[in-house]
DNA sequence: TTGACATGCAGCTATTTAGCTGCATAATAA
DNA sequence: TTATTATGCAGCTAAATAGCTGCATGTCAA
């Protein structure tokens, strides 16, 4: 799960995801246009989604497409994130504000 | 938004924003123990997270008391996350098990 | 076979980052 | 006041990271 959000961290891998997202398969050339930086960069951070389980490949010939796995940020939203959202953080928000309304009696 | 990814990249800073959703209005010397770091250094990671908006303070004589602020994770939950589940995500993710079953005639 | 094309692999550099130490400042307690 | 306690700030080092270049490998097309 580290790598997952190690992953997410950097905005060029979340816009190759979100690139994904729009059209799947796309091989490394087609991923490097617009990106304004050079294929072997690409490459590395698409090394990374994939070890993140982010992406997955299949060979076509000597092109390599690259698929979104929806899976790992489907569990990190539901196993993590969703905790600090839902009734329980509102709650715990309304006590945070009502303890620093305390304070500024 | 990228500094919110970016603090969660951190395992150091994502076992801090749990302690504060179990117990909030913790001081820096509540949140250093069990964390086998020193105190500067957590000081910085809660300096990440409130440069972040993750985590306010709010100082209390000489404590600085750290509540956790939820908003800017159900921000990056449903403005960027939700994407990738839904029912979308569910027909990409079986359109591609399909592409790769012709792939294997 | 030969040339062009898509990708991989190795290695370099600059920047960022995570941890540390040491000292300064402000508030509480005796 | 004086000692203790909680925190901040500056700076240092080692490691990770993002970008690059150069070259190797394998595939397609002529």
């Amino acid at each position: 799960m580290d790598a997952v959000f190690k992953a997410l961290a950097d905005p060029t891998r979340r816009a190759l995801l979100d690139r994904l997202l729009d059209r799947q398969g796309q091989s490394l050339m087609e991923l490097v246009e617009g990106l304004g930086m050079r294929r072997q960069s690409v490459a590395k951070h698409l090394a990374v989604l994939e070890a993140a389980g982010l992406v997955s490949c299949q060979w076509h010939g000597r092109e390599k497409l690259h698929y979104l796995n929806p899976v790992p940020i489907a569990e990190i939203s539901r196993r993590w994130l969703d905790r600090f959202s839902g009734p329980r953080a509102e709650a715990l928000l309304n006590l945070r504000d009502a303890l620093q309304e305390n304070e500024h009696e």
